[in-house]
DNA sequence: ATGCTAACCTGCGCGC
DNA sequence: TGCGCGCAGGTTAGCA
């Protein structure tokens, strides 16, 4: 399910239920996700929620007992219900609020997790994250610096969550698109000028997604449970045999890094 | 250090 | 209708 605008979308909805309340109650109804769910979350119980916030495709929920580190992995997903709401099948963490709201994840393939760390970016997880590509720091010279002398494809290494965070296979796929760069070209040969290109495309296509709610393709919904609307707007992703939307040409399939590849050959060299 | 792969899981859609 | 197969938005661990 989730790329960095489906993580931003979640936030964005789970964080005003969240913030400046106090957790009653966790209840962890299967903790076998990618990691065990500690059983010290529940020191968590009594303290209120100061902060919510993002890193990558990570969510952080502050409390000054700890910091609650969640990812929703390729199928996760937050929603906010009244507790007796019925629980569906894979709920498998729930956190009951002051408000007497409830969030619930809910993760049918378990790569997600639910973590509880003290200092989020002294974390292992998060310490050697690359920058946010929608700030400052994430510019064509880092990209350019960074990818010299490397020999794997442009697309798997602009999915690299070392080189910049939240850039997953949809968004990899259209900013390649977008900026006229063949996926399976070297990292290490794509020039100073395409990488200022690759720049503009990421950023372009990761703010139109967030703008939008994110992509549903199959099974992702807000905190609300409405769809995303990006789908409508992709350009290669998931079109392999369908004509190309800026030429004649017809959009191709590759495997690069275990990932499906989805690229126009006439229109990315 | 770098780079590739296998692995972690469940569910869905397709062809037969 | 049922079954087997391939595929799925992510990331780490382990090996060469």
């Amino acid at each position: 399910m989730p790329e960095l605008p489906e993580v931003e979308t979640t936030l964005r909805g789970v964080a005003p239920y969240l913030v400046g309340r106090k957790i009653v109650e966790i209840t962890v109804r299967d903790g076998r996700l990618r990691w065990p769910v500690p059983g010290a979350i529940h020191d968590l119980v009594g303290h209120k929620i100061e902060s919510a916030r993002r890193r990558g495709k990570y969510l952080l929920f502050k409390t000054s007992a700890g910091t609650l580190l969640l990812h929703l992995g390729m199928s996760g997903s937050l929603r906010i219900v009244d507790p007796d709401t019925e629980w569906r099948k894979h709920d498998h963490v729930a956190i009951l609020l002051g408000s007497g709201k409830q969030l619930r994840m809910h993760d049918p393939r378990r790569f997600g997790c639910v973590l509880l760390v003290d200092e989020p970016e002294k974390h292992p997880l998060l310490a050697e994250l690359g920058p946010e590509p929608l700030e400052e720091g994430f510019t064509a010279a880092h990209l350019f610096e960074q990818s010299r002398g490397k020999t794997c494809a442009v697309k798997t290494f602009i999915m690299d969550s070392k080189v910049v965070v939240g850039v997953g296979n949809i968004y990899a796929c259209e900013a390649l698109f977008i900026a006229g760069i063949r996926p399976a070209k070297a990292a290490g040969k794509v020039t100073r000028a395409e990488y200022e290109k690759l720049v503009e495309a990421i950023k372009q296509v990761l703010g139109a997604s967030i703008e939008v709610g994110g992509t549903t393709l199959r099974d992702f919904l807000n905190e609300k449970g409405e769809p995303g609307y990006f789908a409508q707007s992709l350009r290669v992703y998931g079109r392999e045999g369908e004509p190309c939307r800026r030429c004649q040409g017809t959009v191709k399939r590759i495997v690069l890094g275990q990932r499906s590849t989805y690229f126009c050959p006439k229109c990315q060299k």
